[in-house]
DNA sequence: CTCATTTCAGTTGCACTGAAATAA
DNA sequence: CTTATTTCAGTGAAACTGAAATGA
């Protein structure tokens, strides 16, 4: 016998949780194959939405801590995808912005995620989809997201 | 200017990802205030609701991996919160059983997961954390909970 | 022999902290 | 002097893998 316990069960606390390990793990699969990570996605998607950026402005359009967009524009920059350049009206910043292959590779890697989201999603409708996803924006917009 | 990319904003995986470490950072708050960890409520609330079980049942029980059950079980033995004795029914498992002790910690424990459920689902009224409830669990149930 | 259970040792991505250096 | 940005070094829980030992 193997019955989630309804403690669980009833939590969208849980649920959430669990529901993104499933997400996670779908994704993970399909960004393996491409050698790329989750963050890679998100920060090349800020970047062609908002144009050049700071580190610190990607970290906070994507949620990404600011220690960790060090190391995801390291890695993007040494593929080539992205180049680091000082910002000439902030010595502080730099300034990052997409390559062409940068561009190439958003693009490629949005392939990816809609492909696991119509499996993520694929018990629900339209409609349904429409709905989990105003609900957990306005979750997410609550708490600062 | 730091706006969150669409391609982001719109995607249910992103955002229940979002949304489960926003109640991630909730849980362990109060967890951490208690010297507990996540697993340990959902282990508790699976014993306590299905009966003195083996670690590999309460692991499918909760979604807790096998090698992690062990760790739980050993934490929540070292406490006194469970007792671990063989089997006489089958030489592989151990029956691990809620001790007294171990049943006040899961109400305390319950306690704090229903504050931090009240704080996560705060922008929703009580219809749409219902709809919430049901979209996630028909997402987890449908990829095999 | 095959399969299930427990356990150990180790890996990896993710979220985060603290502190230093630099510049607004 | 205070604040913001970048960077480095490190922590910790979570999810997972592989393999060994044991027994159904």
């Amino acid at each position: 016998m193997s019955t989630t316990p309804v403690r669980l069960r009833s939590k969208a606390s849980w649920l959430v949780n669990q529901a993104a390990t499933v997400a996670h793990r779908l994704a993970m699969d399909e960004f393996a194959r491409s050698g790329a990570r989750r963050y890679h996605y998100g920060i090349l998607a800020a970047i062609d939405e908002n144009g050049p950026s700071s580190q610190a402005t990607l970290g906070r359009a994507t949620g990404i801590d600011r220690s960790d967009v060090v190391a995801v524009i390291n890695e993007l920059a040494d593929a080539g995808h992205v180049e680091r350049a000082p910002d000439p009206a902030d010595g502080r910043r730099n300034l990052i912005t997409l390559t062409r292959t940068g561009a190439q590779r958003l693009q490629h890697l949005e392939g990816l995620v809609s492909e696991t989201q119509d499996t993520f999603l694929e018990p629900l409708d339209p409609a349904e989809r429409e709905q989990l996803t105003r609900l957990l924006a306005r979750i997410v917009e609550h708490h600062h997201g």
